[in-house]
DNA sequence: CTGTTAGCGCTTTCAC
DNA sequence: GTGAAAGCGCTAACAG
């Protein structure tokens, strides 16, 4: 505890106490003078407020809570840079929990008793410090109703969300329908796709898109080309082998995810379909690895670092007390590399 | 807000704010009735004790302040997944502040001045939240002596380092040359390397460890061996394309990061070098995409969780006044995947 | 076993 | 243009 306090200052600047809050504040005019020998005294003197006795002071403290389900997870760091990206704007300040979900309890996401213990803790402390407001980060978009009570505190929501609380969501079916329109102006129109786990949201909603493109560009409707994996690269392995050995193989794939693209690949190099020449492979995701593949994956980018500031700005609003005008939903991006040809 | 406050909970259970705070903490042994009639109000009201007047009272705050040059950097989340894990149980707080580096000034680390405004900044934030201690996690090894003045609160350095505060870092040496024992095992003789940048550091302790192990296991020394990368793919591309054109080619080729490996990869493909038949790669760093690979890449995987967590308990040690200790240095693991066989 | 009260470091009203 | 002093919510010494 750096015990030099504003006493200190203002004794050896010989003003009060006050003055010297007025020239840290500039709440008041004060003789150009003694500001400049007070600033100098602080200069000298490395002195800092302290920060717990202005917030009780002035009960605010221009902080909002962001708890994340795990900062290891590939979606959650780009979400926090844009949260901070956008606080550092509004100037207010940002207090991390970090819940380390995947290492404490696996991959049970839709046991909400598993966690709850952790979220009403992080929740507690952080309205103990005296947050604003919170920000919740998933490691998975799925229905968290019900997970915890902020006691009034506006809560927001990102990459999940619960019935009764607002939340920043990209677009899935969007970005499925975009995925689709590529490829269908590469000239495809037997085009397969291969969907993550059946009970998750993403994964009913790229098919959404899926569905609109085959409708609305009157591609020839195959049962055979939908298949079922699980996020996994082994299920895309898997499904591939049964594309590819189909009397009329599709042209192009889509995969949900990119990890199970990494399984479309392997089975092609396996079966010899050359990769984007007689088989173009669109992934979901652009995870780190997707370029580095071979060939790079071409692939929709989700708009993390945009749902972390549009998730701050829409807490900024709330605390403001504004209208919360609905925004668009952030979309994604297509990121454009070779593993999609003409047919 | 919350505007509720001990003096509401103190009337409300009839008793003096004293026994509120006895009850809260523990202090003092209180009547058991009174201290469920007091339990049963703040469970009541939802009371949360508000933490900048305890930390005001008290003196302290539990709380150290973490420095990430930039969250969304491969090595960072892990350090801070390790920092949050050991701070858990010494029950310690984090305050995350996130420099945001690569997004603000790209690559030029070596540039303290374009960066110091930050850091100092943040330090100085940090300070005036009375943090009683600072971890401060780099984005890439390297001497940071000079950067920012703490003030003599203690600072811990982990993925970079300054000549006079104490710092946690892996061995890097150890890592190159338990890497070159694994190949040589596998019965290798004839191994390249392609290094990082030259002027980096993790460059020339992973040259130390390959000279040591070429010196103690007696591998034959060839210069042409040698090849300088600087980290990115096309340079592992283009110096494996040299070195699988040598006379006598090596049979082995050492990467000291895993995206040079990816240009390796690709490099061997495109010249019919089948891996790990004719050619055994190893990586360095075990980055999230290095299993998605074809062939999956044998790495040396950084112990990331782990320096983290040592240098939480580091601070904590520095804290607690004791004996800093010298803890060996936390050593790299070797991911066995499929890039590595017999020649 | 419980209560009274000073005071942590700061901001801000009121007075000059 | 400046200062005195109250009080934010809490803890802990002191008193009973």
């Amino acid at each position: 505890m750096s015990s030099i306090s504003i006493k200190d200052i203002a004794a050896k600047a010989q003003v009060s106490t006050a003055t010297v809050s007025y020239v840290l504040n500039g709440t008041r005019n004060v003789k150009q003078q003694t500001r400049e020998r007070v600033l100098q005294v602080i200069e000298e003197m490395n002195y800092k407020p302290n920060n717990a006795a202005q917030s009780l002071k002035r009960r605010r403290t221009n902080t909002i809570g962001v708890i994340a389900e795990d900062v290891t997870v590939f979606n959650v760091p780009e979400i926090i840079d844009g949260i901070n990206d956008c606080a550092d704007r509004l100037d207010m300040h940002i207090l991390l929990t970090n819940l380390r979900l995947d290492k404490r309890i696996g991959r049970s996401f839709d046991d909400l008793d598993a966690y709850r213990h952790f979220a009403e803790n992080a929740v507690s402390e952080l309205l103990s410090k005296q947050v604003e407001g919170i920000i919740y980060i998933g490691v998975h978009p799925r229905d968290l109703t019900g997970l915890c009570d902020t006691f009034g505190k506006p809560i927001v929501y990102t990459y999940c969300y619960t019935q009764n609380d607002p939340s920043i969501q990209y677009d899935d079916e969007q970005a499925s329908y975009e995925a689709m329109e590529y490829l269908v102006n590469k000239g495809h129109s037997r085009i397969a796709i291969i969907s993550g786990a059946l009970d998750s949201i993403p994964s009913r909603l790229r098919f959404n898109g899926y569905y609109k493109a085959v409708t609305e560009f009157e591609l020839p409707f195959d049962p055979l080309l939908i298949k079922m994996g699980d996020w996994e690269a082994e299920s895309g392995y898997r499904t591939t082998k049964e594309l590819l050995s189909l009397a009329v193989p599709p042209t192009a794939i889509m995969s949900m995810n990119d990890v199970m693209a990494v399984g479309i690949l392997r089975a092609a190099h396996e079966m010899g379909v050359a990769i984007p020449e007689e088989l173009s492979v669109i992934g979901f995701d652009n995870r780190e690895f997707s370029e580095y593949l071979t060939p790079r994956l071409t692939t929709m980018g989700l708009p993390l670092h945009e749902i972390g500031y549009e998730a701050m700005e829409a807490l900024s609003r709330i605390l403001q007390g504004e209208e919360t005008a609905i925004d668009p939903k952030p979309v994604c991006k297509l990121i454009e590399r070779d593993s999609v040809a003409s047919p």
